[in-house]
DNA sequence: TTGTACGCGTTATCAC
DNA sequence: GTGATAACGCGTACAA
């Protein structure tokens, strides 16, 4: 019987407990690290473990001290880079804090709406939210719990919930500065979808930069179509063939890495050198960013820290209580921008 | 004190139980299912925990039960699309057999070792188990636990435990079909890395189906080089570039997508027509394939298919109880061709 | 510092 | 079919 429905590793604290020759609860404190001498005491709590290969039965450990050291983690069925690095920081981060992960992919907003609330039944110390591309403000709405909610990424803020973003302005301005401060005098900005909030944004901060910092543009130099290889391509194609150097731009800021590679292939055709005479920018990093030739100067998000500061604020909640007055507060929004990966489509810095 | 620690929805069984006026055990038996009959009861019990805004508390029933609808994961921290498609297929998995996923990603074969053995000690019902492109077979050596665990992938057996992979010798000699049946009678091959034991056996496979189907092919059309958009550029203009029709091969088959996407602007810049001269197969898929001009045909793991299998092994190995012996058995090997996602860049199938 | 005993919320068992 | 009660494994207040 106890072998037909027997999960775990039938040994439990109490085999321990006989095999060191002390109590339970001594077991208990000596593995939970509330022990903290290090006499024979611990050791032999600690042998006897070993060999029994005992490892504490966190559903019971949970029951008992409602706090699971799991975290969860509800997001959209995208097959974007973005979302699987996402995946990882948030993983890396966890085992850093020493918790589990829950992950929850949904493909609707209504599911994950539900995700949010099974998730709520469960012993679990926090709850990362990257809402789905259209999910309202009533992803979770009647949804009472005291399980901490954080909004990780998205576009539209959830309100009430902590929120951990990118800041858009302010990268594509890093990118510009970039670029002006390794000696462009004009840039071209290839952008796809300007359709979704976070593209407009790029593209009004991108204008402004160049007002900022007295950068030469042009209404031709500005696209917006598509994010593919061949679309960068023949862009390039258009914007530089049988052009003088002043009817040319000296640096191309890209929102798509594929779109960037597009126009190396061109600028190479064309026999323009990179990035002698046009350095190459691409907003999103990823394999193919940092294999090609030359390598693509990149932005990134700094997931890792992202992640981080998600747990943080998860602890911050639970250490606060549930909330000050009734609810009614909002939550904070912080804000990164993306980090600058250098390599070999912008120059040397005139810094260095 | 309740709300400086309390996780969870304070309501608990007994809340639902005192609003319904029945017991407990009615409680449980209704929302677990195990009462079948629609009554009044099962309405006053449905409508008493909707209210109460109740979910069961998976450690306790967990504990109880030692069944925790729960499955685990363990895999690398690649950075690949295809690791993001993993997750999402064994995600939607999970969550059509009600079942939740803790995630473990890990770089290090150590790491991911440590990592399963956290989940044996954990109420789960299963192990997924993708291991690291370096782990030997003594990534699960020393864990001693009745939990299950399978293989997912990789491409060293683990051994003792259920393996569900793909089928590379099969894929190729689909793709190798797929372009001959629609009129190719040469072909040519771009590989990236030999290195892995996958690479070597999907090029053997190729040249084994080219002799089966009598199929044309030369020692210049198969290279061997990295994956990326420019080197399908490259190699395309030196194996096309002023050629004349029988000098050429009727259809490329890339190992990468981003290497067929640059055969097709090359291809695009010696005016040679795909599908009409020549045909382009990708034995990977991703949005870039999807998205190019014209739309690349690719191949694509069942991995909806090959999740489901491995949740159904897990199933299985906990139904037959642990071990029929000693744990001498070694595991089942249950491989998956990739499927032929047909798109513009082969021609229309003469069967049609 | 160590051990005893209780209780966390649920499901399984048994009596009705 | 329903209800009372024991038990799951662990953490901790309390007694020693």
């Amino acid at each position: 019987m106890a072998s037909s429905h027997g999960k775990q590793n039938g040994t439990s604290i109490t085999d321990v407990a006989a095999l060191a020759d002390v109590s339970i609860a001594t077991v208990s404190r000596v593995l939970s690290g509330r022990r903290t001498k290090d006499d024979d005491i611990a050791r032999r709590v600690r042998k006897a473990a070993h060999e029994l290969n005992y490892s504490v039965n966190s559903a019971a450990s949970a029951l008992r001290s409602d706090v699971s050291n799991t975290i969860a983690l509800s997001m959209p069925a995208t097959s974007t880079l973005m979302a699987a690095s996402v995946v990882t920081a948030v993983s890396e981060a966890a085992s850093t804090a020493h918790m589990q992960l829950l992950l929850g992919i949904d493909g609707t907003a209504a599911a994950q709406h539900r995700r949010i609330k099974t998730f709520c039944g469960h012993p679990t110390d926090g709850i990362i939210v990257l809402p789905c591309p259209r999910a309202g403000v009533s992803l979770t709405w009647g949804i009472a719990t005291d399980t901490p909610i954080i909004q990780l990424l998205g576009s539209t803020n959830l309100l009430r919930h902590d929120w951990v973003s990118i800041d858009n302005g302010a990268s594509v301005e890093l990118a510009v500065t970039h670029v002006v401060e390794r000696g462009a005098a004009s840039v071209a900005y290839l952008s796809d979808e300007v359709a979704s909030s976070d593209g407009a944004e790029t593209l009004l901060a991108f204008q402004s930069s160049l007002n900022l910092l007295h950068v030469r543009t042009d209404n031709e130099w500005i696209t917006i179509a598509d994010g593919t290889v061949q679309r960068g391509f023949s862009d390039t194609m258009r914007m530089f063939a049988g052009r003088g150097a002043d009817q040319i731009p000296e640096a191309v800021i890209c929102s798509s890495s594929d779109t960037a590679i597009g126009v190396l292939i061109a600028l190479g055709q064309l026999s323009i050198n990179v990035p002698g005479q046009v350095q190459v920018v691409s907003l999103q990093d990823n394999e193919a960013a940092a294999s090609s030739t030359p390598a693509l100067t990149s932005m990134r998000a700094p997931l890792q820290q992202m992640a981080a500061e998600s747990l943080r604020l998860i602890a911050n909640a639970q250490a606060n209580g549930s909330d000050t007055e009734m609810g009614a507060r909002l939550g904070r929004h912080v804000m990164f921008p993306r980090l600058v990966i250098a390599r070999q489509s912008t120059r040397e810095s005139n810094d260095d």
